[in-house]
DNA sequence: ATACGCCTTAAACCATGGTTTAAGTCAACA
DNA sequence: TGTTGACTTAAACCATGGTTTAAGGCGTAT
């Protein structure tokens, strides 16, 4: 099985060592394996699970609630129904996010729209003078 | 014309008073008028305004962006072509942003499904013990 | 006239999510 | 054998975006 050093790491998933050092101290990366002189390796299955947690960072959970739900990963089955409710209601606090955005966004369309409207009335104001220019 | 009082534009735009005090502080809300007490007071136009800040807000342009922005407004129609070129980039960069939401929210549904699938099957298992029990 | 509520400010404080620094360990190649 | 280069740690530092605190000013109802 194929293991993987921090910095080949850190470039496919283009994240920052120090961010992957600063996740494992947070307790976010449990079981990662080191080698005989202490330095980390990551297997694909360890590597997969950090995509999770920057899907996560992504969607922004705090990483206080990220690292419950990786203690509940660790602590096993038992723990399978709390963490259905807790992705549930994430998944529920990304959408509600997402809205917010969308609808700011109809605002900072307005304004596109306002500005290119003006833009493209100063150019023809332009174009015009241009021609009177000529014609003078 | 009617006018607002902080705690009023607080209310109606869902903002602490604290917030609000920052933004006019760094410049993001100029020409907020007092009265002979120094209190502030609010017109439409400027909780209209306001609410175009909350609008960059929601969609994370940085205080020091927005700040160029609400600069550029008091400037005049002469910067509306750059606040047309930031308001296309930042369009480009909240869209992105929603991207890479919705990429990390298709992990989060995979997740979400193998959790309900497992707690389906567990419970179904429970049904079937329920049944043999009665029939033992 | 005094007390209450709403407002003011500057400055201190805070949470979050990292990044940077400094000092050191080890493996491998020249 | 010694010099790189990649790694390690703890601790300090940082940026961002506010919130909280403390001390005080005014206006109006009692």
């Amino acid at each position: 099985m194929k293991y993987y050093s921090i910095s080949e790491v850190s470039d496919r998933l283009d994240i920052p060592e120090s961010t992957i050092r600063y996740y494992e101290k947070k307790g976010l990366l449990p079981q990662i394996e080191r080698d005989e002189a202490g330095r980390r390796f990551f297997s694909e299955n360890q590597i997969a699970f950090l995509g999770i947690i920057i899907y996560l960072k992504n969607t922004h959970m705090p990483i206080s609630v990220i690292k419950q739900y990786v203690d509940w990963v660790v602590e096993g089955e038992s723990t399978i129904e709390l963490r259905l409710e807790m992705m549930k209601n994430h998944k529920k606090n990304v959408l509600a996010e997402i809205s917010l955005m969308q609808e700011a966004l109809k605002g900072i369309d307005v304004k596109i729209a306002r500005y290119t409207k003006y833009t493209q009335e100063r150019k023809e104001a332009r174009e015009d003078e241009f021609i009177l220019e000529k014609r003078k």
